[in-house]
DNA sequence: AGCACGCCGACT
DNA sequence: GTCGGCGTGCTC
């Protein structure tokens, strides 16, 4: 971290798209990384000394920095971190600086607040009313109130405590507002841990003890403790003296594992996320870098902070599809956390019940180091389940429920019980065709077919939204009266249930069947209560509800998720029948219950594992395909959106640059496209996007950078790069 | 990103 | 004749 006398010539990276500019130090000097006010046209804008200054820019027209703010100055390891971030993301480095200046009010000095405290002996006339404040301040140690909170605590006006000020009994001065946190005390006793959380808590001690970088895989279902078990590493880590944070993937999450963490450690951990206040959020970032805060619980923007010395970063449930980013800046929190340990010299863990295939992959190889937990007692052991062979059964065009899911669904109605069927399509049929010409009923905007909603008696766009009446003559060839519903939705689903199970209650539960987060929840409760006795649903039903008389769970269609251009189709596909199926409960003192898959492909590798419940099995034969597709995590993608108002000049210009791919094959990448987004106008823009694989070790970024430059795109269009994207359809 | 400059249509 | 639309270009 280098000095840089008055009147050098430094480098400054502000946040403005300009980037690197280059100024003359300020009066005293200032080091590397400190935050800077400049001048900049007919603005001061904020920025981050970044080096000497690259000196292609006319020394006469150098202007001097205005100031220096008083922060501390972004480490080594932050700006360094940023500037990989940027390169691996292929993001502006100015955005990158962005990120970690999400403080409010920088170029203020620090904020102070009015306190009280003990100054001299009690004053020679005593009242009830200042005893009365005199006590508090005793009882709290003589701590920092301010005048307000110290009269309020007391029950007395703010008169009395200036009346005790004023006889010099108190004493009222300023102090920093960012107070620094509570300390944590990781010598508090942990709860218990069982041998095995016991083993993997001492190996995650041992990787702490090595003060380097080092990913571990810490795999867990839920109940099996993992939380209690990575703990004992962050405990691990605060006895050094270096500071954690832990990454979660919803702030829902959050208030749980902040009493988690006072009951562990006696003190509330910092919290950043969107939900938290201005000037918390301004604490939160002068305290992590002046090291004053122990522990951070934060959202994916929490990696942004300038730490002072991370030496820790979990990231709990890293599967979750939340960890990535995907609006302003594409990144991945947990590939993200990786990088910034590497330069941090400190340890990742990564907990899940249920790893990405990157993570799995990245433990098999030896990348990563993997530690498993078993699940404790106490929590509900998978059902029975079953494929049905839909080549076996008889089943007549117009029907979905074959005869031996209807016959199980017949035994549980005649004993009383619940049974779900589930089916992950919305609507009634998701193809409309015409009998006349062929003719399939698309949507204008998008590459997707429209789905019929015959409740509301309209064609939709599951892309885009859009929405129209349900038309009686092919728009095509104008024949009348040809339109028919192709396939199954639940809405056609419960149509056949009602004709098949006439005397049965039926509820559907389909996201888009309620118009309220609160009419939904009504209809869960009145289902948990026994009011049907057959439950047609889409995915929603796989988020934890639970319904105590439900023994049976029928996959309709459990081929669904199994093709399909989406890479990661079967990794949630797996991931989404094992949640349905465990939906099927067991009743006290009876068997388990049952989960009935319907399949054509009984003998498919996704099917066996899930009947199976062998999740070793399942990420194998997932990973053998991804890798014989040259897919990631085996090898890598890119996806580039172009967007622009007018849609001519959009493909003009996406046109031309596919015609100079030559950087990218160079680079052993191919392209694929220009085609339509999934989400082809967003208000007034035309999207299209493209598409790059390339092996494993090819230089991704840096072919795509050189692509990029050969041509300048036009004024308002919009380019975005999303290395490893998690879908792309 | 802002902010100025600059070059063409509808108003006092 | 001017006010103001937003395309283009610059900021150390």
């Amino acid at each position: 971290m280098s000095f840089h006398p008055q009147g050098a010539r430094i480098g400054v990276l502000v946040t403005e798209p300009v980037g690197l500019l280059d100024y003359l130090a300020p009066e005293d000097g200032v080091l590397d990384g400190q935050l800077v006010l400049c001048p900049l046209g007919p603005r001061r804008v904020i920025g981050a000394v970044w080096g000497k200054g690259e000196g292609g820019f006319d020394a006469a027209k150098l202007r001097p920095v205005i100031r220096t703010l008083e922060a501390e100055p972004l480490s080594d390891e932050l700006r360094d971190f940023l500037t990989r971030a940027a390169e691996y993301t292929l993001t502006p480095l100015p955005q990158m600086l962005r990120m970690a200046l999400r403080a409010p009010d920088l170029e203020k000095p620090p904020a102070e607040r009015q306190v009280i405290a003990r100054a001299g002996p009690p004053p020679e006339r005593m009242t009830e009313a200042r005893e009365a404040v005199l006590r508090v301040l005793d009882d709290h140690g003589g701590a920092g109130f301010a005048p307000a909170e110290l009269a309020q605590l007391a029950g007395v006006g703010s008169s009395v405590v200036k009346g005790l000020v004023a006889a010099g009994t108190l004493v009222q001065h300023s102090a920093p507002k960012d107070a620094p946190y509570p300390r944590l005390d990781p010598d508090l006793p942990g709860k218990p841990l069982a041998p095995d959380q016991q083993a993997a808590a001492e190996a995650l001690r041992a990787t702490i003890a090595t003060g380097s970088y080092g990913t571990t895989l810490l795999r867990g279902v839920t109940g099996s403790g993992k939380t209690e078990v990575y703990l004992e590493a962050v405990a691990a880590c605060l006895k050094q003296g270096r500071q954690v944070l832990v990454l979660l993937p919803e702030i829902a999450l959050s208030v749980e594992f902040l009493d988690r963490v006072e009951a562990r450690f006696g003190a509330r951990p910092a919290e950043w996320h969107s939900g938290i206040s201005r000037s918390e959020r301004r604490r939160v970032w002068h305290m992590a870098g002046q090291g004053e805060v122990q522990l951070v619980v934060g959202a994916r923007s929490a990696l942004f902070l300038p730490f002072r010395d991370l030496g820790l970063i979990v990231v709990d449930e890293e599967h979750d599809s939340s960890y990535k980013q995907e609006d302003v800046v594409y990144y991945s929190a947990r590939d993200m956390a990786v990088l910034r340990a590497a330069g941090a010299s400190a340890q990742v863990i990564l907990a899940s019940a249920t790893p990405s295939l990157e993570s799995w992959v990245n433990a098999a190889s030896g990348k990563y180091a993997r530690l498993d937990l078993r699940a404790r007692y106490g929590e509900a052991e998978l059902p029975d389940m079953a494929a049905i062979d839909l080549r076996a059964e008889d089943m007549p065009g117009g029907r979905w429920i074959s005869p031996t899911l209807a016959g199980a669904v017949e035994a549980r109605l005649a004993r009383g019980e619940q049974s779900l069927l589930f089916l992950n399509r919305r609507g009634y049929a998701p193809v409309t065709i015409c009998r006349a010409c062929g003719e399939q009923i698309a949507c204008q905007q998008c590459d997707a077919r429209m789905v019929e909603h015959r409740f509301q008696n309209r064609l939709v766009c599951h892309q885009c939204g859009e929405s129209r009446p349900i038309p009686t003559e092919c728009p095509s060839c104008k024949v009348e009266g040809r339109l028919a519903p192709i396939g199954p939705g639940v809405e056609r689903l419960a149509e056949e249930v009602e004709s098949r199970f006439p005397d049965a209650k039926a509820a559907i539960l389909s996201s888009d069947l309620f118009g309220s987060a609160r009419a939904l929840k009504e209809t869960i409760a009145a289902i948990s209560q026994g009011d049907s006795d057959i439950i047609i649903g889409t995915q929603i039903v796989a988020k934890g509800h639970n319904f105590p008389r439900l023994t049976l769970v029928g996959v309709i269609d459990a081929d669904l998720g199994l093709q399909g251009a989406d890479l990661r189709a079967a990794e949630r596909s797996f991931q989404l029948m094992r949640q349905v199926a465990g939906r099927a409960g067991r009743l006290p003192g009876e068997r388990p219950g049952l989960a009935l898959l319907q399949t054509h492909q009984p003998e498919h590798p996704v099917i066996r594992a899930i009947l199976a419940g062998d999740d070793e099995g399942f990420w194998n034969a997932e990973a053998a395909q991804r890798q014989a597709a040259g897919m990631p995590p085996f090898g890598r993608l890119a996806g580039i959106i172009l967007s622009h108002p007018d849609p001519g000049i959009l493909s003009n210009f996406a046109r031309e640059l596919a015609s100079r791919a030559a950087p990218l094959r160079e680079a052993g990448a191919e392209l694929y496209g220009p085609a339509p987004a999934p989400i082809s106008r967003i208000r007034g823009r035309h999207r299209v996007r493209m598409l790059i694989r390339a092996p494993r070790q090819a230089p991704v970024q840096r072919a795509i950078a050189d692509w990029l430059a050969q041509l300048k795109p036009p004024t308002n269009l919009r380019l975005s790069v999303d290395i490893d994207p998690q879908s792309f359809l």
